[in-house]
DNA sequence: TCGGATATTAGCACATTTGCTAAATAGCGA
DNA sequence: TCGCTATTTAGCAAATGTGCTAATATCCGA
């Protein structure tokens, strides 16, 4: 019904695969390599390169190319938006969303 | 790598899907009827059911009969711990999970 | 420019998901 | 018990998702 639920959908169909949170999970401490990412999963390269660009394309990562090489990192403030506003919008009472200081008197 | 991971993994995906998601915020207002949240969507009585036992089995709702009806209720607090607890796992300075008083002693 | 390393794209196989219709089950009231 | 309503279960077709291997870019250093 509101206007980002196709933004949403795709974050939620993102979140949907295991690999793919766990992904996530891993880039919490800061920007690692797509070599880097595989060498943490038994599956091949071109599955976890699918996987990431699930993840750009849901807008959950960005990439940065330095070199031979292809670096990711979290986009957390959209996790933290598209998840955190779907959680609050079914059970507002047992969530807080912490809001980015300066970027919140804008809409509403 | 928790122990909460097939958990985890079933809601996320039961969340996949839109009309699920589209469900629970539909159960925010109280429960509901399965023909009420048939009446709710498009998509025929059957798939309705379906998606409904999807949730049932990730446990984001519970069931109460009466009569010849079946009611659909939210069950908040396995939303809220499930996915606000991958989001703290994530990105843990966007947002706050509200503890349930009486509970959060247990553990740690 | 060649070689090797890093990653992605192509193409295929297999499993899962989702929708539908038809049929079955369950409860209630006459 | 019969019939009506509410809901789920069965079974099938089409679409999507996920993994693999082989092939294709891209970049850097010698």
């Amino acid at each position: 019904m509101n206007e980002s639920d196709e933004d949403t959908a795709g974050v939620f169909r993102a979140l949907a695969d295991p690999t793919r949170r766990q992904i996530l999970q891993d880039l919490r401490g800061g920007e690692l390599s797509a070599g880097e990412i595989v060498d943490r999963f038994t599956i091949s390269a071109p599955s976890i390169s699918r996987h990431l660009g699930l993840l750009k394309g849901a807008g959950l990562v960005r990439e940065r190319r330095a070199a031979n090489r292809i670096y990711y990192s979290l986009v957390e403030e959209r996790l933290a938006l598209c998840v955190g506003g779907f959680l609050s919008a079914v059970c507002p009472e047992q969530v807080v969303l912490r809001r980015k200081r300066g970027r919140s008197a804008a809409k509403r």
